[in-house]
RNA sequence: GGCCCGUUCGUCUAGCGGUUUAGGACGCCGCCCUCUCAAGGCGGAGAUCACCGGUUCGAAUCCGGUACGGGCUACCA
């Protein structure tokens, strides 16, 4: 739909460096590569980037495309996926690097460069004592006699590999499909390295080669990127290769509307799974984290996504990520599933985890579960939740701890002694057989009349005796799932502490 | 220092020169529902569209400057 040449088919890529985990700024681009390729029918590319070896590790990556499962961002081509433009690990294409970076040095498109680091350094801080408006490299050793610096490559001498900018390169135009048009004068590109005394490529230099060699045609990145956007452009230029339309997305940010880190919360994915969001809440609030389809929808469905996904409705600015949002987000999407659902895919699994129930063996059966979804569900946030709300229910009735501050405002006041004898009275009435929430409405319902109480002063000491606090789902509903032994029991248990 | 980017309710955003008394969502407040807590329904407060100039009959929308944030300027990515 927004595919600028239809003739060309969309190739993008999300090319994370294993350098830590994946963070919610990433995951966002991740969404948005994704989103953009299945919008257009295109190709969706993990590259893992781990040149910098000191930084990147096995375990990072395994954690990272663990997070891209999880987040449901299926990729064409990668890590596991395979496809015809490997290797997609940056390690493992370090010859094509070399090549491409000799090729330049023979097409006297790039030149070795035989500065120290030192030397460097003194050149830039004279530049900055002298108060140059341009501080990087003087380009010292771009005029050496090619023949003269092979042969000291040859001797050994350490050197490195700049581009050559071309000199009457004038503006270096980038297309960007977030901020249109950014112009760049190449004066102000120095000629930076592309390949270290080391061996190895630097970023602006690999990126180039790989996004051209796999035919990238959209590059969607963080805004940290557009400042170097004009180098790259220089390196396809010197490449032969044609440059890409390119979309810089915005930061996140934290609450105080700083660079979000550790101090705003979590800053991973994995850390929201953990928490309890779901997948397809935790995409759909990044994912209109500097998107929206519309002005209206908040509720936005991953097929929704890529389907309608464009670059052009992407916003320029900065994002501060608003947890009560998402929050309210992942509500939606618990609530949205059916009391089936919710007892398979939440409950249940929640009360495993919390070693309430085995997971083998449950200890009720599904109609239970299913009311069991039904009265936690609409007070449910994060799954983790629903144990909180359901532990009264796998607590030994002699256990059950008291609320001090609801026996205070419920059970000892005035007259409920009273209710829990009436309620007694009445609930055991119901065969057990018959246990169910609306007969338990209609035994419990003619008693506030009849005791000449309000209906709260009736109900909440029966509550606290059941739950142990002045909050639980209907009365009906919630001593049907504790069952009428245990209602009667704990009723009994509560008396001596009823006024 | 230089270059580049950004700036609409507290937050995410709609808006692409007149249809705007600037719309929606979260959050907040109130009301309704009600046995509690939620959920749900209804309503409300909340933005001189960063600021200053300019273009125009008309600007949140176009242009320039200023301020404030941010990025790049590395043999990091």
């Amino acid at each position: 739909m927004s595919n600028t040449n239809p003739a060309t088919p969309v190739r993008v890529r999300f090319a994370p460096s294993p350098t830590g985990k994946l963070h919610v700024g990433g995951a966002r681009t991740a969404i948005y590569n994704w989103a953009f390729a299945r919008a257009n029918n295109g190709t969706f590319i993990l590259r893992i980037d781990d040149t910098d070896p000191t930084r990147s590790t096995e375990e990072n990556t395994q954690i990272i495309l663990r997070a891209m499962r999880w987040l449901g961002l299926d990729w064409d081509e990668g890590p596991e996926a395979g496809g015809d433009f490997g290797p997609y690990f940056q390690t493992q294409r370090l010859d094509l690097y070399r090549e491409a970076a000799q090729r330049l040095v023979e097409q006297g498109r790039a030149y070795y460069c035989f500065c120290t680091p030192q030397q460097l350094e003194e050149a830039r801080q004279a530049a900055v004592d002298r108060h140059d408006s341009f501080q990087g490299y003087q380009r010292t050793c771009r005029n050496i006699d090619p023949a003269e610096a092979q042969a000291r490559v040859d001797a050994g001498e350490p050197y490195t590999i700049r581009i050559k900018v071309p000199e009457d390169r004038g503006d270096v135009v980038v297309h960007d499909a977030v901020h249109g048009d950014v112009i760049f004068n190449a004066k102000e590109l120095d000629d930076f390295i592309i390949f270290r005394s080391d061996g190895t490529p630097t970023y602006n230099f690999a990126t180039v080669v790989d996004d051209a060699a796999m035919g990238i045609t959209h590059v969607i990145r963080g805004d940290d990127h557009l400042s170097n956007t004009p180098r790259q452009v220089v390196v396809y230029e010197a490449l032969g290769a044609p440059v890409p339309t390119f979309a810089h997305i915005s930061m996140i940010l934290g609450a105080d509307g700083k660079k979000l880190s550790k101090r705003h919360g979590a800053t991973s994915v994995e850390e929201y799974r953990d928490a309890g969001y779901l997948s397809d809440a935790f995409v759909n609030y990044l994912a209109l984290l500097g998107w929206a389809p519309d002005g209206e929808s908040t509720i936005v469905s991953r097929q929704r996504l890529a389907s309608e996904f464009s670059l052009d409705h992407v916003s320029k600015n900065p994002a501060i990520m608003d947890p009560a949002k998402l929050d309210y987000v992942n509500a939606e999407y618990l609530h949205a599933l059916s009391n089936e659902e919710f007892a398979r895919e939440i409950l249940l699994p929640e009360l495993v985890r919390a070693g309430l129930e085995d997971e083998a063996a449950p200890l009720h059966d599904a109609a239970w579960y299913e009311l069991a979804a039904e009265a936690f569900k609409p007070r449910t946030t994060l799954s983790p939740d629903v144990v909180g709300q359901a532990r009264y229910l796998y607590t030994a009735d002699e256990d059950l701890e008291y609320d001090p501050k609801a026996v205070k405002r419920w059970l000892s006041k005035q007259g409920a002694g009273d209710a829990l004898d009436a309620a007694e009275q009445a609930l055991q009435q119901i065969p057990k057989d018959q246990w169910h929430a609306a007969a338990i409405e209609a035994a419990l319902d003619p008693l506030p009349a009849e005791l000449g109480m309000g209906k709260g002063k009736v109900f909440q000491p029966i509550r606290v005796a059941a739950v142990g606090g002045s909050a639980s789902p209907g009365i009906g509903e919630t001593l049907e799932l504790l069952g009428k032994e245990h209602t009667i029991a704990r009723i009994d248990r509560a008396k001596p502490l009823a006024g």
